[in-house]
RNA sequence: GCCGAUGUAGCUCAGCUGGCUAGAGCAGCUGAUUUGUAAUCAGCAGGUCGUGGGUUCGAGUCCCUCCAUCGGCUCCA
């Protein structure tokens, strides 16, 4: 006798062993069509495996994320296969799925291969997957693996065999194709529909740049053409949300090849934007009891040796600047915390004094790789929301508190809400990239995991992601492509203080070091401004648009009202521009629409002669006329609304 | 930095396998029109085809160098 226990608790009893599908078809037909994979006694099988004692079992459909795993991981084996049918020659390394779709990593050898052949390679893949071909685990000897891939000549496959231990191989055939893999596949390969491979790159073999190139090919795969149709316009819809777009569109910033890349220009438009940012975050600032101070572009190159910055990163970044006198050189600021320690060592300060919390707008330049430079998210000048805390030991727990608070209060402001917490730690293995004792390690860790707790947030922890100098608690946020990139960052730093001898006096009138935090609620500016623009497809909150109003004139007769009006909301504060160009008003509207201009104020004969405007919204068209004072109290009524005040 | 792709007017793009003075729409300028809720009409002007070299009788088109951009990898203080 069998018992299956399923999730809802409900257990199902069987005489014989029996498949997951046979379990499946007991419930409905129609689920046992949609079984994907399956887990039972938390262990993936495949819908296909047969179940031999009593245990737990839950099956994933579609709608399950394990399911889809399943789904494109069974992709990425009919992909290899096509590999193989269309170059024989080539070498197969690993193949997961990922979040969206799945890719298998190759060694094409001596072929280049491009996106022009992925269309060949498509048709082969459907081929395949529609002759409904089996998967089926297999269990091997490490032996017979190691043979088996020796005699292939794969050296990929014999490495990935040397890491296993012997008796947990196996293998995953489907018709005359195999692999080796841990299992966690569709009952057959006519589940796949349609296939779409999106993309080829170069990826270093196990993620290292010192280990051989492979060629890396992206799909995705669906159970129906429709579904992959919808995906692609998702993608298409996705990309006009694209800040480098936007930014060009909506006049906010520029790159230009003289100045040199990965040097942003920020237009005047821009410029406003990123100053009400800046304000915003001020105010907050302020009443949390921040200081603002101010650090020069450059630096001694002492400044950093006594940091470790140039130890660690010296080779690599902008070179020093060279001054008339011998042996004097500068550096251009990477980074803002040394300024701020000096700037904390400019007097002595005791117990009573602390914390201290300087904050700065501090540009900061840093030679990426060129590779990696990315419109405004991946810059080699930029602005960070920069602030310091020195504190005692014993008042760390409820600054960084404090922090994740500013940091919570800045992302609800401006509608951030899919955000990941992470806390970055050490790459336990690669204890050479990091500074400092492990005991203040150890600490400094504690600390963020503590706070984070307190703070109920929900986090994820990553190792080898911590600075060289102290572990943070970084907030993550996705573009419109759903790549992660990291906004605000909190770290706990037991380190520098010690370099720069940083001290206070304690009441027990001795000497103390004090703990430092680095925070950055935006991370930059720059970064934050394009996932803004990424997020709001460029519809910024009323307080943050650059113009919040434009008014337009029927004709040129009404110009001078059209002036008239413009002044009373300039003399309101309010953001107002007037379009009146010999356009007619058809154009002007539509013009004024693209801008994303989030109110029109449309005047003629009638607002003319009554005092009115008549106003029509970026996304309700058309919503009558009222008089401009009643126009100005909605909309100072609305602005407020969209800005929360940060309360303490 | 590495792998692959792309680079034609301010913007978006066309230009077949190399062949007469490189095209279009939008934007711009000039003029007409004075307009009522997403594009009024006409005319004009605008490009050393990313850069430098090469092949050829002839290069936007083919080859190489470099630069920039895009998708990834690596990196990200």
């Amino acid at each position: 006798m069998i018992a299956i226990t399923l999730p809802d608790g409900s257990v199902r009893e069987f005489e014989n062993e029996l498949t997951v599908l046979d379990v499946a078809k007991d419930i409905s037909e129609g689920l046992a069509r949609n079984v994907l994979s399956a887990r039972f006694n938390n262990t993936i099988i495949e819908a296909s495996a047969v179940i031999t004692s009593s245990g737990e079992l839950k099956l994933y459909t579609w709608n399950d994320d394990e399911g889809k795993a399943a789904f494109w991981h069974s992709s990425a084996h009919v992909l290899a296969q096509s590999i193989l049918a269309l170059y024989p020659k080539a070498k197969l390394t690993i193949g997961p799925a990922i979040e969206n779709g799945f890719y298998y990593d190759v060694d094409f050898g001596d072929v280049a291969f491009s996106e022009n052949d992925l269309q060949k390679l498509e048709q082969q893949f459907l081929t395949f997957a529609r002759q409904k071909f089996e998967f089926k685990m297999r269990d091997s000897s490490k032996a017979d693996a190691l043979a088996f891939y020796k005699n292939e000549n794969n050296p990929f496959k014999v490495e990935l065999i040397e890491n296993l231990e012997d008796g947990t191989i196996t293998f995953c055939d489907h018709s005359d194709f195999t692999d080796l893999c841990r299992g966690g596949h569709l009952p057959n390969t006519g589940f796949i529909k349609a296939i779409k491979l999106l993309s080829v790159a170069g990826a270093y073999w196990r993620g290292d740049e010192k280990k051989p190139q492979l060629t890396r090919i992206y799909g995705i795969s669906f159970p129906k053409q429709k579904e992959l149709t919808a995906y692609l316009e998702l993608l298409e819809e996705a990309k006009k949300r694209d800040h480098r777009k936007l930014g060009k569109e909506l006049d906010l910033f520029t790159f230009s090849k003289k100045v040199g890349q990965g040097l942003p220009l920020w237009l005047p438009k821009g410029a406003a934007l990123r100053e009400r940012l800046e304000n915003f975050l001020k105010a907050a600032q302020k009443k949390a009891g921040y200081e603002q101070v101010i650090s020069p572009h450059i630096g001694s190159k002492e400044l950093y040796m006594t940091s470790g910055h140039y130890e660690k990163y010296g080779a690599d970044s902008f070179q020093p600047i060279e001054t008339p006198h011998e042996g004097e050189t500068f550096l251009l600021k990477p980074m803002n915390c040394p300024h701020h320690c000096e700037i904390y060592n400019a007097r002595q300060w005791s117990y009573k004094d602390l914390p201290k919390r300087y904050a700065e707008f501090g540009t900061v330049y840093r030679y990426e790789q060129s590779g990696e430079l990315h419109g405004l998210t991946r810059v080699r000048g930029f602005t960070q929301d920069d602030a310091h805390i020195f504190c005692m030991p014993s008042q760390l727990d409820e600054e960084f508190k404090k922090v994740i608070d500013l940091v919570l209060y800045v992302f609800s402001s401006l509608g951030f809400e899919n955000f990941t917490a992470q806390v970055s730690l050490r790459d336990p293995e690669k204890a050479e990239k990091y500074i400092g004792s492990d005991t203040n390690w150890e600490l400094a860790e504690s600390a963020i995991i503590n706070a984070a707790n307190e703070k109920n947030l929900n986090y994820v922890i990553e190792y080898g992601e911590a600075a060289f100098y102290g572990p943070k608690l970084d907030f993550m946020v996705k573009d419109a492509l759903g790549r992660k990139w990291q906004l605000g960052t909190i770290q706990v730093d037991y380190n520098l203080p010690e370099r720069f001898e940083l001290t206070y006096k304690g009441s027990d009138n001795e000497l103390h070091r004090p703990v430092m935090i680095h925070r950055a609620p935006f991370g930059s500016l720059e970064r934050f401004v394009a996932i803004l623009l990424e997020h709001t497809g460029g519809n910024f909150p009323l307080w943050l648009t650059p113009e919040q109003v434009i008014i337009l004139s029927v004709s040129e007769k009404y110009e001078k009202y059209a002036e008239k009006v413009s002044n009373e909301l300039e003399n309101h504060e309010i953001r107002a521009l007037v379009d009146n160009r010999n356009e007619t008003i058809g154009k002007k509207i539509r013009d004024a629409q693209l801008s994303k201009f989030p109110y029109m104020l449309i005047v003629g004969e009638k607002e003319a002669a009554d005092g009115t405007v008549s106003v029509r919204e970026r996304k309700q068209g058309d919503i009558g006329s009222i008089s401009i004072a009643t126009f100005i109290d909605n909309i100072k009524i609305e602005i407020d609304k969209t800005v929360s005040k940060f309360e303490v």
